[in-house]
This record gives structure tokens, C-alpha cells and sequence, in this order.
DNA sequence: CGTCCTATTGAAATTCTTCAACACTCGTGG
DNA sequence: CCACGAGTGTTGAAGAATTTCAATAGGACG
């Protein structure tokens, strides 16, 4: 079996030094390029910073650039006419940003948190796949990944309590988040990426409706809240529970 | 042993006569297969037969066998613990049926009307993935356009009425439908290819409010009912207005 | 003709939202 | 140093939407 070896496959002189510590590298796209590719890649990069609430691609307008996220925690979202949101989806590093080959997004992309990322021109990455059919294959497994979160949801917006989808949304943050996990027998404590309002647009309640339902998790010893965004889970598989599990 | 040249009395265009007729060699994933890929292809396939309501593949079980969908509609579900259900997709034909590269489903695939389909052995389309990049692509297009189908419908369950959510199921329906459309002046008509169960299992309601709102729009003029399954539109934009504007 | 399955309708109960008031934090500037 | 205001989050009470429980109707089929 390998373990860590794979460095040992390519030497780290060969990789560009912009890429030497990124997860990408790993998790990510870039693990199917060579390293030559990826000092190709390498050249058209930017790394490129968003503050938190600001907008990275507004919907249905032509996405010039992709990228691979670094840190921070971004969220797409969808719009009724009259303005009501559904947060459809959250990407965490390293995820590929920008739907391949369509030129404009079905969705709005916005930074929840400062976010960092490694952009660059669409197109580039078409024309690196007509060379690496391994690239496109990683494409398709984040998209089939994302296809995956998007039905868990599903289920959790048609058919679970206001109390479950709050439970829900806290599970998926304390298993998605890079962790500032404590692992101390099961406890863990993380911020919540999301601002409450985001939140209630994430699981289709309003924000009084998920505060409310935070407080009596709370209350329940489920979990403890600090700051409003630190949350504490002394026991994780508790809280699994009560994503499927009404106890209100 | 799916190379093209192993066949060498083939001529290019020489498609099987299974194939001749069929959508997917158009729209489908068959689109991207060479004649002789499609005739090597053919000879592992079996048109098989799904009574509506019977099962196709259970969740979380090996999954033998993937296939094209000739006709018919079949839904995609997810269960909680204690049983409550939610439709996560509906394909249509000339669709593909079954995940590439997983094993097993995380959702129970079930014949919601009789469906016909054109199987293979799960890893053929493995094999013939390997020299023909192309078939990989257009998996990855059906993959991104059912993650675009899942997230408009995230909006619809986290953020929509139950009056929008019935009428943008039928818009759905209306627009996916095979159509019996007959298409005089905007006016069209088909049938729903769900029971009401099914329905509410789509929409995260109760089949009585679905009824409710079914009625209502039957009142409003906006849609005629036949026979609880056959439905009349008679101006189509009026109902895919009812999908974003609560006029209950 | 009775039974099963599906769908509709009504009334009561419940969940969630809406409206409203208040609390907390964090900069800024007097 | 404190006051102020904006942004964010909490809590309460009333209201609305949807669900639940219950009864009924219609069709298909043996």
C-alpha cells in the first residue's frame, strides 16, 4: 500500500512552488495533472482573496474565471423573483469554484467567510483535459459528490422537523469543517461558518425559527454555543441523533 | 476487447439494429460511442421491463447493473430512519440509470410508471470509458445537469408555498414529460406519471394538501383534471407563473 | 357486490412564520 | 471614556399555513 510516499513519485523540485503546500495537490483537481501540467496551469494562476458577504459571481452572468478554493467556506445560492433565498449548496477547500463548460452560472456564489482561492481563466482547464482524460474524471466526481449533498439536503428541506434541520445543518458543519477539532473523546467544538440568516436560507426556515431551535438544543445539552458562531458538541453521535430523530 | 478495430467486417456506419431507433444514441450517453463501440456495447445489452411501483435497485445494494431508460419515468428516493420519503429526481428517457464508478446507490431507484430500459453489466461502461473520453464527458453533462435539476428544485422545497410547489411540479412534468402535448395555441395536456403519494413524496407535503392545492388550481382555471391523472394546461405561462407567485 | 386502492374533503391540531420588542457586540467619534 | 448606531441574534405572542385525524367517494377487479 502506498502511504505517503506519492511525494516520493514526483520530486517537490518539480512541482511549482505555488502549489507545494496546497491541498488541491491532493484532494483536489490538480492531483490529476503532471507536474509539468501543473507548471503550466501554474503560469495563468492567481491567487485571489474575497472578504466574507462579498459576491464572487452573481448569477447568470458569463464566469471569466475558475478556481480552486484554499480556505474559507462559499455558498450558492438561488433566487425566487420576489427575493426569497435558497442556499443550494456550500463548498469548502480545496473544491473546484465554476461549473465546467457552461459560461454562466445557474447560481450565485458568494463568500460566507473571508475566502482564498487559486484562479484562473476559463478555459484553461478545457484545454488541460483534452490532454488528461484523468482531469475530467476529476470533475466528474466532485460533481457527482455535489450531486450527492444536494439529494441529502433534499430530504432534509421536504421532509425533516425545524428541529432536525437545524441539528442537520450543525452535523454537516462539524463533519465538512476543516477542524479546529478537539478530539478529546468525542467532544469537538467548531465555528459556524454562517451568519444566522444564512442559516434559515440554507435549511428553508426563517432566522427567529433557527434561533429558537439552537436554544433548545442548547437547553437540551446537545450543544454549547459561545460567540454565537463557536459551537461545542460534547458528543457528536447525540447530535447525529437528532438529525433524524424529532425530540422536540 | 471493446477496441474498435477487433471487428473488422464492420463498416462505420453500420449501427446495431438494436440501436437504430433508439433516443440515446441522440441525446443519451450512446451518443458518443463509434459504431463499432456501439455494436460491442450492444451485445452485452438486454432490453429489460419494470412494472410501475416495482423496484429497480434498492439502496445501498450492489448495483449489478446499469442501463438507458427507453420509456418510461422512474423516481430516485431517499428514506429517514423512521420512514418518512423523499423523491430526490425523476429521470426520464433517454436518460442513464445508475452511478458510474459507485458500486452502490445511495438512493432506491423505483419504476414510477412502467419503464423500459436498455441494461448492461455495471463495468462495461468502465471498460469503454478508458478509450473513448467522450463518453465520460457526456456522463459528466447528465451529472451536471442533474445537479442543476436538484438544486432549482432546493429552492422550490426550502422556499416555495405548497400552491407554487404544486404548480411547479406540474410545470416540471409539463416541460419533461414525453409529450402527448397537443400543442394548439399553448394549450397542452399529459399525464402526471406519479400518484399522489408520489407527488408529496416529490414536493415534501402531505398527499391531502396536494389534493387541496390541485383543487385549487382546478378552480383557478388554471389546469383541468381527467380522470386524477390526464392534465389540461390550457395557457402554460399562466401556470409557470403560479410557480413563483403565491396567489392562494 | 364487496374489497382494495386511490383520491378528495372537512375540522381540529400543530408547526412554523410574522410582527414586535429587546439584548449584545463592536467600532467610531465626541 | 462613554454614547451612539449598525449589525446581529434572541425571545414572546399572535397569526397563518400545513399536517393530522377522520369520513367519504369513485374505480378497478375478482
Amino acid at each position: 500500500m502506498l502511504k505517503n510516499n506519492d511525494r516520493k513519485d514526483v520530486h517537490n523540485s518539480d512541482v511549482p512552488v505555488v502549489c507545494r503546500a496546497c491541498e488541491a495537490r491532493h484532494r483536489g483537481i490538480c492531483g490529476a495533472l503532471s507536474p509539468e501540467q501543473l507548471l503550466e496551469l501554474s503560469k495563468h494562476t492567481t491567487k485571489m482573496v474575497y472578504s466574507a458577504e462579498s459576491e464572487i459571481a452573481p448569477v447568470g452572468q458569463e464566469v471569466a474565471r475558475q478556481a480552486n478554493i484554499l480556505s474559507g467556506v462559499v455558498k450558492l445560492s438561488k433566487l425566487t423573483a420576489d427575493g426569497r433565498q435558497q442556499i443550494v449548496g456550500l463548498q469548502f477547500a480545496p473544491d473546484f469554484m465554476g461549473r465546467p463548460y457552461s459560461r454562466n452560472s445557474e447560481v450565485t456564489v458568494e463568500a460566507a467567510t473571508d475566502v482564498k482561492v487559486c484562479a484562473f481563466p476559463a478555459g484553461t482547464l478545457e484545454s488541460l483535459m483534452r490532454d488528461t482524460p484523468g482531469l475530467e474524471h476529476r470533475l466528474h466526481e466532485q460533481t457527482l459528490k455535489e450531486l450527492d449533498e444536494a439529494r441529502d439536503w433534499m430530504l432534509t428541506l421536504g421532509r425533516k422537523t425545524a428541529s432536525e434541520k437545524v441539528a442537520s445543518f450543525l452535523y454537516l458543519i462539524a463533519t465538512h469543517a476543516d477542524p479546529e477539532l478537539d478530539t478529546a473523546e468525542g467532544a469537538i467544538s467548531f465555528d459556524i461558518p454562517l451568519k444566522r440568516s444564512d442559516i434559515a436560507d440554507f435549511l428553508g426556515l426563517t432566522i427567529e425559527t433557527v434561533s429558537r431551535q439552537l436554544t433548545k438544543l442548547r437547553h437540551a445539552g446537545v450543544i454549547n454555543i459561545h460567540n454565537n458562531r463557536t459551537i461545542e458538541v460534547p458528543d457528536l453521535d447525540r447530535l447525529r441523533q437528532m438529525t433524524e430523530q424529532d425530540t422536540a
